[in-house]
DNA sequence: GGCTGAATACTCGGCTCAGAGTATTCGAGG
DNA sequence: CCTCGAATACTCTGAGCCGAGTATTCAGCC
């Protein structure tokens, strides 16, 4: 049991929708994109039609009517119950002030790096950062077009949010491949005279059984573990 | 089909190690902690078993030898194919080049968090704050320890990556919170308006009846939805 | 008045993933 | 020499998630 009964964020968002007025599922969906949410929010119809029925099974919806107009396919609208509002408060109050461990993209490929020649992920990082400019561009065009139509900041404030987080990215992954380059990042040269070794035809296990002799003093320590906590 | 024919990161993880020579599964899953790796590639037994058999699958690694030591349960030993190298190899290109869409928790709070009245908003995040700062110290210990024992930068750069991250969040996390109180966030006031009007009994729906009446000139454009692509 | 494409409103099956549970062996300490 | 906990090496099951697919209706357009 993951601490929460529900713990997709999708159901949050549900539980927020139903907190402003009993909705159908579908009208949900359409409510939550209407307002950028799926930005934020991941959403797609098997996990939304799974949350709401998981919901309901927790008692933190009940469906108030099922109800057809004209031939369309039948529509269940669910409201909130109380006991579901105190949960919702205190779920979110949990998102913003408890900081969770997410796993990301980027730090997995960062963490196999070195599998990599230097010259080569120096590269590949300047190429992520002309597609981060360009995603950072778009989001800039989307806060300028929503303060013209007079939408605050608060309303916007996840994808402020997303913003801070994609430059600081672009800062780290810039300087990243800079000091690849000069040679600044510690532990370089060691990096690249391994790839130099690789290419000669030498494996790891050759190359590890005399760090040293192979490359230099510096990489007296490289075949520890490193503990930490 | 989700484009890589295995998609899991650990998957990347596991092909990175059978590069460096063959190992059963649960020697790469020793392996992979005693190097740090788990603290960016998620880890645990059940996913490492189901990456390995779609691994196999896929040709991507063979069993090389199924053997017992003694009367511990056998031990499968897998080998990386020579198709798998060039895979393994333009797969950790493409997560160090190619930027894509996560969805963090913060996101999906922040997105939500006009749900709840301002005040009560910037608490929160002054409490995540706090927190912060201990993940951060936790990141710093292991830096300097890192280092201490002669392990280069190169060999905790996704750490030094998540510690980057960690001041974005922490700086926007702050200054958002003095925003919110100070009113400097554009909207703040109307936001704080709104809750006093649920506090008094209205609901969403009243108050969107007549959002200037209720909130003043500045929310004006609240109804609309916002577009934007 | 018939066609087309967008919108409405879901359903379904397969795949991934988590993580608790199991069974054995080894080493240290009393 | 016996026990107890840590390490070894997985297995299993159910829950969650995805997204393609289905079926219908409606508005616009020639």
């Amino acid at each position: 049991m993951t601490r929460r009964r529900v713990s997709n964020p999708l159901a949050l968002a549900v539980l927020g929708c139903l907190a402003e007025r009993p909705m159908h599922p579908y009208e949900i969906s359409t409510t939550l994109r209407s307002r950028g949410k799926e930005q934020s929010i991941r959403l797609n119809y098997g996990s939304l039609y799974s949350v709401v029925e998981s919901l309901q099974k927790h008692r933190l919806i009940v469906a108030q009517e099922t109800r057809r107009e004209g031939k369309r396919p039948e529509r269940t609208v669910y409201a909130i119950t109380e006991e579901a509002r105190a949960e919702f408060e205190d779920w979110l109050a949990e998102l913003l002030s408890t900081p969770t461990k997410e796993y990301t993209s980027l730090e997995a490929g960062l963490s196999l790096a070195p599998a990599l020649p230097p010259d080569e992920v120096a590269r590949l990082l300047d190429d992520r950062c002309i597609r981060l400019e360009m995603d950072r561009r778009g989001l800039q065009a989307g806060h300028e077009m929503a303060r013209e139509n007079g939408l605050p900041e608060i309303f916007v404030i996840d994808s402020m949010f997303r913003q801070a987080m994609l430059d600081a990215e672009l800062a780290f992954v810039g300087g990243l491949a800079t000091d690849i380059r000069s040679g600044a990042l510690a532990g370089t040269k060691g990096w690249r005279r391994m790839h130099e070794l690789f290419d000669s035809g030498m494996t790891v296990e050759q190359i590890m059984a005399d760090p040293v002799g192979h490359l230099g003093e510096e990489a007296r320590a490289w075949g520890q573990p490193h503990e930490s906590e």
